[in-house]
DNA sequence: GTGAAAGCGCTAACAA
DNA sequence: TTGTTAGCGCTTTCAC
């Protein structure tokens, strides 16, 4: 096996020509069946393994799908490439990954990088692009799907639920079940455009209620279980007497809770823990922190879905999901009654 | 803008060649420093993208790394990733990820896939690959590092730890603890070869000490927190005395411990609870797992290491690199002091 | 049902 | 330093 065998190579064995081998190997019809048997054995036989890029060259098009996410250490995201990988099995289209790690020229370069790629669509995670970046989607020409969030302008289509409202509902919710002296906690809310606006949100129906958080702490480095703990001590530190404190998202709750438990201090009794995401991890401790349920695979099914429906000459533009997430107040409900 | 710009429209709105175009986006050297500036203006004005197909099918390479985990959901090769992207940065490559879902067939499909974009390199998670799959890796002529795993014979380099070592370690440690009573708790054992051969490493060591499984508890789906929890249940159901149970891996421990500690069961003073892994989720509880502490991000910087340094000439060929992952008894070690 | 010619957009190699 | 000539391996188009 010295030099990889081409269509050409494939073709001769087989005594065709190579249009008639791509034909019998595409399974494009109109080729005898003894053709195709012949040109099937005679790849078989030299290994034969095709170059995409030579096809996207000369078809004018890929079967990729760029999928550019923010991080991959938090499942959500993992999540959310389950749902994708779903929603675009038996299309033949392939995903391809980009992480950003939330630095917006990183994600400038990969979306650059993507393109050039020429793939038949792209799925980025949220709305807000610098400028720069939005041009470059605008001008490819091909169908983007911005999944996550739909609080904003979309360049093409957008898949999500609205954070702002998120952070909203499951703010009233406490509210209702109660709970008064908020605190809160929360990591990198810079490069976290989303749970900065969940946290807006949050306020706002704090506001609207004659309330307003009683403390808040930050980390600047990524969520993490780890981070949880420490901000929920500290917060705890400086003012004892909260009765729930809201997090940037559920792996932060996780933390919190971790360190109440380990400090003895009832959750909800003493303090109430509140999230976001309706992670797995959370559910170790069924209904110790409330959450809001987000439909995080089926938004990755959803975008992809569009993409392909978009190929088969459907129109995408200007579509935008709205997904409803779901607050669930586990035992918080309980806590008072 | 209609037709996307090409190179040919950037070089003739410069006034130059295309090749000399070519060169100047390329930044080879050799091109007046007048010509540069004139091309790259001219490329920004037109928002030229580049067409990698072309490219790479012209140059026969591309920065393509070809990167195939079975799993994004266990944070495990998320993390692989990262070190990916670190072994790789500045070299101007970029990994393209592929999820087989422990799927042998969907793996082979994968690889196969990924060979005819022509990387310029393979990463491949486990050493136990099906006869077909091997051939494909084998033929294709680029270098091909398999990472986790070196209990076996790779195709080309590898870069791992042994599994059947780590089990044998760690049982051995929790031997020395004083530990008499084991259990075993494992998901998907006959889809995840690895977590299989440290079951078996650990029982080996259980039996060289004339010790062996009190009580074996299996679950078929994949390994979570939910299901460690089960299982966990489950065993204890079964064999209310062992002192300690041996988890497939930290997110099945963790639902155990999840599980023990609602339920009131000191952990490890009643049972010894120990995983593989030493994932950030049972940091949440600082040393109430015994763990085998495994350096995957260096997994993923030294295997894109190898097929950056390959690419550069070096011959990759028969490189075994193994890595030497850490047992931590956590608390264990003051249990019976 | 099959094949020949003409590129896809780019770069290697050589010439000027 | 710059440009010209040939492809890379495949598919499209159109003729047979």
């Amino acid at each position: 096996m010295k030099k990889k065998a081409t269509l050409a190579d494939v073709a001769a064995a087989a005594g065709v020509s190579k249009m008639t081998a791509s034909r019998a190997l595409r399974g494009v019809r109109d080729v005898s069946k003894a053709n195709i048997a012949r040109v099937r054995q005679a790849a078989q036989e030299l290994g034969y393994v095709g170059n995409f890029l030579a096809a996207s060259l000369s078809s004018q098009r890929s079967d990729l799908i760029g999928v550019v996410v923010p991080n991959l250490a938090n499942i959500v995201f993992a999540q959310v490439l389950s749902g994708i990988s779903e929603g675009i099995a038996g299309s033949g289209m392939q995903p391809v990954f980009g992480v950003t790690d939330y630095d917006p020229d990183k994600e400038y370069d990969i979306i650059r990088n993507m393109l050039s790629w020429q793939p038949a669509g792209l799925i980025v995670t949220g709305l807000d692009l610098p400028e720069a970046t939005r041009r470059l989607l605008e001008n490819a020409e091909i169908p983007v799907v911005q999944i996550m969030d739909i609080d904003g302008e979309p360049v093409d289509a957008c898949v999500g639920f609205s954070h702002i409202r998120a952070g909203e509902e499951i703010a009233q919710a406490l509210i209702a079940a109660g709970l008064r002296k908020f605190g809160y906690a929360g990591c990198a809310l810079t490069m976290d455009v989303r749970a900065a606006k969940r946290r807006i949100g949050f306020q706002r129906a704090l506001i609207q209620n004659g309330l307003d958080f009683v403390e808040e702490v930050e980390a600047f480095e990524l969520s993490s279980i780890g981070a949880g703990r420490l901000l929920t001590e500290q917060l705890l530190k400086k003012a004892p007497d909260v009765d729930c404190i809201y997090f940037s998202n559920d792996d932060v709750a996780a933390g919190g809770l971790f360190y109440c438990l380990e400090a003895g201090i009832a959750v909800p009794g003493k303090v109430a823990l509140a999230g976001f995401n309706g992670l797995s991890i959370a559910s170790g401790f069924p209904g110790r922190i409330a959450t809001v349920r987000t439909p995080r695979r089926e938004i990755g099914r959803k975008a992809a879905e569009i993409i392909c429906s978009a190929l088969d000459g459907k129109p995408a533009g200007g579509e935008a999901i709205e997904l409803t997430p779901e607050v669930d107040l586990g035992l918080i409900g309980a806590r008072k009654g």
